[in-house]
DNA sequence: CCGAATCCTGGTAGATACTG
DNA sequence: CAGTATCTACCAGGATTCGG
């Protein structure tokens, strides 16, 4: 048997020969957001190591998770993109960040927190359910970030970056209204009426917002 | 930051480090099943080093996915079991082995088939869309293996060994006809006119495992 | 500056032997 | 039965270097 390999017939075995080694989930994570290149995925990962990242790539591409690709004449750049293979695990990510997200309580020390992260906890507290049918666009504006979700039929698409054409926008002005939202900590009004987030567009969009994505 | 952490407030990275490390997540698959001892443990993951399976034992405890447990007198045994929050863990595991099946042809040279994995691929094929209200128990014979299968109003428990009450007994006599009605090779007419299973018990509920176990 | 490759170190996993 | 001990080999972390 080859030593990186488990030697059992076994779909979950397959699953972490493919993306069991460190850092490989979180690369995927950043790649669901889009394309990106070698520079964006270290700027997303701090402190991987440029040769593990190097490294993983590599590997994600040969078990056809990832394709590497030179963007056309004058943005000489590489960029690295999921497959549809890849892309297809994102389900399996939400359920186990969905888990892991029960232990989050504070940072830890030295503990950054990342566009690709808040976009994560974006997927993982939506409930679809509670989006059957809707279609809506939202910006949202926290602090540093602003992410764009768009949920078309109930399908939920997450961007990093300004909507282009927002149903509603919500930005944060103080504290962390939307993770009191998310997690029923505040509701619509009181964050309205404490300031701590101000809202473009349509008003009933916010509590929608807060039926489909919940903690 | 401590080596092998990820650095970043994330419920995805919290999981990974909990789970992500060699090993781990198919010691988890194997509880699933139920209480293991040591020796159960290594059986069904033959080439675990024996350290490496103590080492994750541990740190499964630590994390509080599982507990060690003295059973009483007479039965001087060590068993390990799952906590709630490591059967949480279900859901994840489920949709990642989903996910690694795809890849599955052929078994590698080496690999092996053990009860546990085959106990998986009943979870990760079971749709509970089409398992709505439904009740009944199966035991299925695969030569060496038998499992239970029990659906209690749509919600199904994997056991291995026989099941006390079945409703429909389905044992194989040749080739691979479970896996064949999973995937849709042969539908339960042909597997039971070409004589690779025999059945015993209400003969309709034939049709309904097709229904609730797919691929 | 981007996208790595190289080198070195330390830690983790694999293999096997051994013990209460 | 349920692990521990020991040794080796490999992989990850960190810094530096290098070609386009």
């Amino acid at each position: 048997m080859a030593s990186r390999e488990y030697g059992q017939f076994c779909g979950l075995a397959r699953a972490m020969e493919m993306i069991g080694e460190r850092w490989s989930v979180l690369i995927i994570r950043n790649l669901l957001i889009g394309a990106q290149r070698f520079t964006d995925l270290h700027r997303g990962l701090p402190a991987i190591p440029t040769n593990v990242l190097s490294a993983r790539l590599k590997q994600l591409e040969e078990a056809g998770l990832a394709t590497r690709r030179a963007l056309p004449h004058p943005e000489r750049a590489v960029v690295y993109e999921l497959t549809d293979f890849g892309r297809d695990l994102e389900p399996a990510l939400i359920a186990l960040g969905r888990w892991g997200a029960r232990t989050l309580a504070e940072p830890r020390p030295g503990e950054v927190v990342t566009a690709e992260s808040i976009a994560m906890s974006f997927r993982t507290t939506f409930q679809p359910e509670a989006a059957v049918g809707v279609t809506a666009g939202y910006e949202l504006r926290m602090g540093d970030f602003t992410f764009r979700l768009q949920i078309t039929d109930g399908a939920l698409a997450v961007g990093i970056g300004p909507h282009p054409s927002p149903d509603l926008v919500i930005e944060r002005l103080t504290g962390f209204p939307i993770r009191e939202l998310i997690t029923g900590g505040k509701t619509p009004d009181e964050v309205l009426r404490d300031g701590s987030v101000r809202t473009e567009g349509d008003p009933a969009l916010l509590g929608r917002f807060v039926e489909m994505f919940r903690f």
